[in-house]
DNA sequence: CGGCATACCTGCAAGC
DNA sequence: TGCTTGCAGGTATGCC
């Protein structure tokens, strides 16, 4: 699912939720994520509080008061939502949007009502906010419970997602951060940034922009996007968008622009939204309206060529793009 | 090292 | 209807 404007809006939506609040109870119901959860997870977790949510790339960066940080990544169908007290977890089907709150019961636990798990029972008394475990779906592999009362849940079908705790001080040799590339919206990103590292690239442009040491967060629709804003073909080689001492061409302007213009487009839409990449909320983006390529083969070229949009597979992945426009 | 294929895993749609 | 096939938003790993 997510690129780096689906991952932004749940780092979006999460932070509210989570800043300020300690975590108070940690299930792990399927350790076998991308690599399995550590053994020491949910005790380096339980008791701390949630000073910040960040972003690198496509990670998502808990910062906690022991000192260490989270680190999660939501692979190809990793998502997270929250659950309110007050609110049940049902999650509204696509075709009924005006269902997503529609569900609700109550935070308190009916007499006589049975805890779902050991972890709700030290709430489980009159006048205390139980943790929701009974709402979990399937996929639903990690539970927090909070001290404000919300659970955050995350669910991932495919489990190529990952979450791995690292001592901030240790985080800049952090071998999943260490390498990735500059943040397209930082204020380091530009034309001549790009020009560099793309400068003596054999390979193709597309695949290029996919690596996370070139530019951090980009995925396959967003290259796919940025390509055609930018009038790029994605068989060109990277090399050609820079001169020789990696000084940025009017194609490397074009691309460094189309970049930012379609991530903060993105972002404003709160993400794309293709299988079920929902906001934390439970709301759904809307971007995938606004594509211009990914997605549309056969379509007339949108930028009103004359030309079709094409798809072809490029190391191994589907590429879209206006053959016609795209140079 | 750079570039490329492969592997990991589930769900869904299309085709037969 | 039910089966098979291919494809999906990512990235670590291993091979040349």
């Amino acid at each position: 699912m997510p690129e780096l404007p689906e991952v932004e809006t749940v780092r979006r939506g999460l932070a509210p939720a989570m800043e300020g609040a300690a975590i108070e109870t940690v299930e792990v119901r399927d350790r076998r994520l991308r690599w399995p959860i550590a053994g020491d997870f949910e005790k380096r977790l339980r008791g701390q509080t949630v000073e910040g949510l960040g972003r690198r790339a496509k990670y998502l960066l808990m910062d906690l008061s022991s000192g260490d940080v989270l680190v999660m990544h939501l692979g190809m169908s990793g998502s997270f939502r929250i659950q309110q007290p007050g609110h049940s977890g049902m999650r509204a089907k696509r075709a009924d949007p005006e269902s997503i709150n529609a569900n609700r019961d109550y935070g308190f636990r009916a007499r006589g009502q049975q805890a779902a798990s050991r972890n709700d029972e030290r709430n489980d008394k009159p006048g205390h906010f139980y943790h929701d475990h009974g709402k979990l779906a399937a996929h639903d592999h990690v539970v927090f419970g909070l001290s404000n009362g919300a659970t955050v849940i995350f669910n991932d079908p495919r489990r190529f997602g990952s979450m791995k705790i690292v001592p901030r001080a240790r985080l800049d040799d952090e071998p999943l951060l260490r390498g990735i590339g500059p943040e397209p919206l930082g204020n380091a990103f530009d034309a001549a940034l790009l020009a560099k590292a793309c400068a003596g690239k054999a390979t193709s442009l597309k695949a290029a922009l996919l690596d996370q040491r070139v530019v951090a967060g980009l995925g396959n629709i967003y290259v796919c996007e940025a390509l055609f804003r930018a009038r790029l073909s994605p068989k060109r080689r990277a090399s050609t968008i820079a001169t020789r001492g990696g000084e940025p061409t009017g194609k490397a302007r074009a691309l460094a622009d189309a970049i930012k213009a379609v991530l903060n487009d993105a972002i404003k839409a709160g993400g794309s939204s293709l299988r079920d990449h929902r906001r934390a909320d439970g709301s759904l983006g809307d971007f995938q309206h606004n594509f211009l390529v990914y997605d549309r083969e056969g379509r007339p070229c949108p930028g009103g060529c004359k030309g079709t949009v094409r798809r072809f597979t490029q190391n191994g992945r589907s590429t879209f793009w206006c053959p016609s426009c795209q140079k």
